[in-house]
DNA sequence: CTTATATTTAGACTAAATCTAAAATAAGAA
DNA sequence: TTCTTATTTTAGATTTAGTCTAAATATAAG
């Protein structure tokens, strides 16, 4: 981990966007948001950000199986639960049992590093007047 | 559900290799296959096949936050373990605690209709000599 | 100030997947 | 069978997300 972190006003201006949403956005998205406060980057200076923040552990970048990165701000340990219907992205707190990764270890011989549980259902306001 | 599932000469070729594999192909692995096999499909009609046989419940698409989706022949539920390293990928048949799921069905309120654990690590062929 | 290193920029390029419109194939009715 | 309709395949264009390149700019070191 490099301590020696160097925030350029690029950097600090895609943090800032991403440290002010709490909807999980896209690339996309925070160059849309960017666009809003003034600041035009070249799309390859905003992706360098991204990668620069994550590999620095300001961010965390998801991939939740949509084929887009989305970036969060929540460096807690969390997993995340998404809206079949309306794509809206929720927070779970509760982590999965350590034993349950411990066994899996044992069992595979694996060295484990990370894990992501990926959860999928309908938000409770999709959930209304549903007809399932 | 569809029963009734129709098998053209080009979506009984993409089924068989996906059978006939145990290392969760891309669609480009699956076209490369294809081809050594002496079938020459578009592109399309591969990715329409994959999408077909997906959505009939024949095979499973796994997006596992490469950008690509692999494919899957197994169809018990399992989750999937992926090496850092090497890109190996290992199943894994322990399923997660059915009450963490209702936890988070009471927490949040979604109704969760499918989990997916993704596990990142190093196997055991490539921690073999590791530096770290 | 001068030189080396790091970063930004615009735009070309890539890879995966989807879309389109025509051609081919299969299914159903007479 | 023949006519008609629906489904599927095909080749190639298009889209989307992201990476790469080389020149320009900014920062740091001597
Ligand atoms: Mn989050
Ligand atoms: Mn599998
Ligand atoms: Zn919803
Ligand atoms: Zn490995």
């Amino acid at each position: 981990m490099n301590t020696n972190i160097r925030l350029t006003p690029q950097r600090k201006a895609v943090l800032e966007v991403i440290k002010n949403s709490n909807d999980h956005p896209t690339a996309g998205d925070i160059i849309e948001r960017l666009a809003r406060d003034g600041y035009h980057f070249a799309y390859g200076t905003v992706y360098n950000s991204l990668k620069y923040l994550t590999d620095n552990g300001l961010i965390r970048e998801l991939k939740l199986g949509e084929g887009v990165s989305r970036y969060d701000g929540n460096l807690h340990d969390h997993h995340h639960l998404q809206c079949k219907i309306c794509g809206k992205i929720d927070e779970v707190d509760h982590d999965i049992s350590p034993q349950w990764l411990k066994d899996i270890e044992k069992e595979t011989g694996f060295a484990i590093e990370s894990h992501q549980v990926m959860l999928k259902g309908i938000c409770p306001s999709c959930r209304e007047g549903d007809s399932g």
